[in-house]
RNA sequence: GCGAGCGUAGCUCAGCUGGUUAGAGCACCGGAUUGUGAUUCCGGGGGUCGUGGGUUCAAGUCCCAUCGCUCGCCCCA
């Protein structure tokens, strides 16, 4: 009986979420292309090194939520968790940093171990754009750019927010991790267990923990800002100043830290509060060090995803059915004639549904289940002249219409 | 991995302090209606009451375990 349900945390997804994701992937991709975006897909699986590498070993993903496996020859395989590993592991692969700048947008399913919740699953799909070997702080903002105009394609706007914070590169980041560090481990004592073991692992998460006891100690942390180099902040201001100039509402979150360990500079994060405990919408930041941290060579990436389940909670207006016209033999001699009408009228582009079975009513009604937008009756008199009744289902006017132009006179029914 | 709530028809649910053969609405199928969407009426198919064990003369109902779902924690899209 087990074996007759899905996993836990997969799901089928049926026509109507099928049109709702295709609707989410098609707007990201259009979106993403005005920019210069072409689309690509990877494999949804990698040898599990890839992702040990980039996501680092400390990180969560990698130490609880990988949902591995040994295939036949004894390799150690992993679904992907998320996609930018796959598209850095591409670019060594095949060569690509000969062909900088990159720009890529991909959509597909993401593997995550871990209890399935409001707006989490163990299978979810992902849309993300990742844009390779810019190191200018112009790809930030036009990363930024481009993830509010996909969620604004969408109309995902309301109660949405925009925080952003930079982690500085590579030498403030490792300074101001040490003082956190050194900072948290004179209390440790006080820190929730929870922080505790973050400051082995993942110092700069303690920031937001939401722990009551973490809180008046975060509020004495160092701030992050006194540990940035001028590069760093005159890199973020760019940013900002960016942001500004295009009139994209943000706020600077200091607590904002990711869980991987490849980012650098840049974070941002598109949040709701709709969604429960899942707030975030559409995240992500700029990787300078991943490509080089996987064996490849310096360069520089920004990338975000968003979760298209999540995005599918949030989209107000749902994908219209696509309403077919129904030919409806009116009794079964002809449905010879309705097959062959139905064949020659699908060949010219349009959506046809054939009804063979009940009476006149029932066929109909049928037609009218299936939000048909017209219905073509075939048969009796008027077809001995060569006509065929044409009636449209939603005024209720009827007319016959011969046979040979047929698919004129339904081109009006074409989308 | 941890915590809480919930599992009866495809869906929403009823089923009393345990007591005949487990019900309703919606949906589906057929008929009234052999050339027309509504309404109405009649009929029909559908359930191992999540699963397993226990208590009992008797379990959908009580107890235990287990699986699943949902929400939250952790973390994340």
């Amino acid at each position: 009986m087990r074996v007759l349900q899905p996993v836990r945390g997969t799901h089928d997804i049926l026509p109507e979420e099928f049109r709702l994701h295709r609707l989410i992937g098609d707007t990201g991709a259009m979106v993403a292309s005005r920019f210069g975006f072409e689309e690509i897909s990877t494999p949804i699986f990698e040898f599990s090194e890839v992702f040990k590498r980039t996501l680092g070993d400390s990180s969560d993903i990698v130490t609880k939520e990988m949902y591995s496996f040994e295939d036949k020859g004894g390799d150690k395989i992993t679904l992907r968790p998320e996609g930018t590993a796959g598209v850095a592991r591409m670019l060594i692969s095949g060569g690509l940093a000969q062909k900088l700048p990159l720009k890529y947008f991909y959509r597909g399913p993401m593997f995550r171990y871990e209890r399935p919740q409001k707006g989490r699953y163990r299978q979810f799909h992902q849309l993300g754009a990742e844009l390779l070997g810019v190191s200018e702080p112009q790809a930030d903002i036009e990363m930024i750019a481009l993830g509010a105009l996909v969620l604004e394609a969408l109309a995902i706007t309301a109660n949405l927010k925009l925080q952003i914070n930079t982690l500085g590169n590579m030498e403030s980041r490792a300074a101001y991790r040490e003082a956190l560090i050194k900072y948290f481990s004179t209390y440790r004592s006080s820190l929730s267990v929870e922080s505790q073991m973050r400051l082995d692992r993942n110092p700069l998460r303690i920031l937001d923990s939401k722990e009551k006891e973490d809180r008046s100690l975060i509020e004495n942390a160092p701030e992050f800002s006194l540990y940035l180099d001028r590069e760093s902040q005159k890199f973020f201001e760019i940013v900002c100043e960016g942001l500004e100039l295009l009139s994209i509402e943000y706020s600077v979150n200091q607590r904002l830290v990711r869980g991987l360990d490849y980012y650098s500079h840049t974070a941002f994060e598109f949040t709701t509060d709709e969604l429960g405990a899942q707030g975030t919408v559409l995240a992500g930041g700029r990787y300078d060090g991943l490509v080089e941290q996987m064996g490849g060579a310096k360069v520089s990436g920004v990338g975000w995803a968003a979760g298209i389940e999540r995005l599918g909670m949030l989209v107000e207006k749902k994908p219209e059915v696509p309403r077919p016209i129904a030919i409806i033999p009116v009794t079964h001699v002809h449905n010879e004639l309705a097959i062959l009408t139905a064949y020659k009228l699908r060949r010219s582009g349009l959506q046809i549904e054939l009804a063979y079975r009940g009476n006149m009513s029932k066929r109909l009604k049928r037609a009218n289940r299936l939000s048909a937008c017209a219905a073509i009756f075939l048969g009796g008199d008027e077809m001995e002249r060569g006509f065929a009744c044409v009636r449209d289902l939603d005024s209720g006017t009827q007319m016959e219409v011969p046979l040979v132009s047929l698919v004129d006179h339904l081109g009006r029914y074409r989308l």
